[in-house]
DNA sequence: GGCCGTTCACTGTCATGACAGCCAAATTCC
DNA sequence: GGAATTTGGCTGTCATGACAGTGAACGGCC
């Protein structure tokens, strides 16, 4: 096995794992001061943007519904957001922002394009292309990766 | 803010992030059967290769010295790992694969190959320079973006 | 010889993620 | 209509990561 590869894929040390961390740790450096976590802040914009489920935030967020209860629970006890009922189904929840919550989304915005203009510092507009097309592709390819897991003896 | 540059950066939603979980996912999937993590399979490797210290291990792996003691606690408990005290330094010790951890090793070697190889399927070895490349130069980014995080208002 | 700053592993605490399992409400199907 | 299935949010549990703080041990330096 090619020793690059190996460097790709193996556990928490990978590349690619590695650059998330750095990337979560580098925005909530900048979130410090506004007392949030980059998850929490991501949440508060993606439910300023639509009124949201706690299950449409999860699949926004890349979590599931378990985590984003204790997520949504965290930013409740901060005064940030509140859970009203849905009308027309009493099983769901529409998460809503607060007036200190919805004080706080402008201020978080350019944060986030701060990280990304220095994450993709010296990038041209044709690398980041590139980036995010290979990124979708082993996105793709790990879609059919995680089911069977046969075979491995 | 470009959406696509957006999407780069969001909290846990990030491309980036994404793909570094559901590798981790695909990873641990393939390794149910052995009953290792995918952090715990990848410590196993590198103690094989090198005797290494916790503070060695965890700069490897991408952790803190905090998070790998845990980690060889765990290991430790399914009786893989074995902690020894360094000669000539009181302090430190040497992590040592039990003869069950050693026998395991060979074992989890081609599940990463076999993970790397689908992660990667349809590349070429250009695009594999190519990712590995960008990769590294947001890793590089990063490094300057977390220590300041002044002028933020 | 001994003080002092540094290093090392470890513990305590918090925020994520993943999974399984639960209960209530909605939907399907007969 | 009513049973069976599905959906939605929640709780319990485990494995990571990150940070702060601790105590023992090392090393340098006077």
């Amino acid at each position: 096995m090619d020793p690059r590869h190996l460097r790709l894929v193996l556990g928490g040390g990978s590349l690619v794992s590695q650059v998330g961390r750095d990337l979560r740790a580098a925005t909530e450096a900048r979130l410090a001061s506004f007392d949030v976590t980059a998850q929490q802040a991501a949440v508060l914009l993606h439910a300023a943007r639509h009124e949201s489920s706690p299950n449409q935030l999860a699949a926004q967020l890349g979590t599931d519904t378990a985590g984003m209860t204790r997520l949504l629970d965290r930013l409740e006890a901060k005064g940030l957001i509140l859970r009203r009922p849905r009308p027309g189904d009493r099983r769901s929840v529409v998460v809503e922002l607060t007036g200190e919550g919805r004080e706080l989304v402008p201020r978080l915005v350019p944060v986030f394009g701060h990280i990304a203009h220095g994450l993709l510092a010296g990038f041209s507009e044709e690398e980041v292309e590139q980036l995010v097309a290979l990124l979708q592709r082993m996105l793709g390819n790990l879609g059919g990766l995680g089911g069977p897991a046969v075979a491995n003896q």
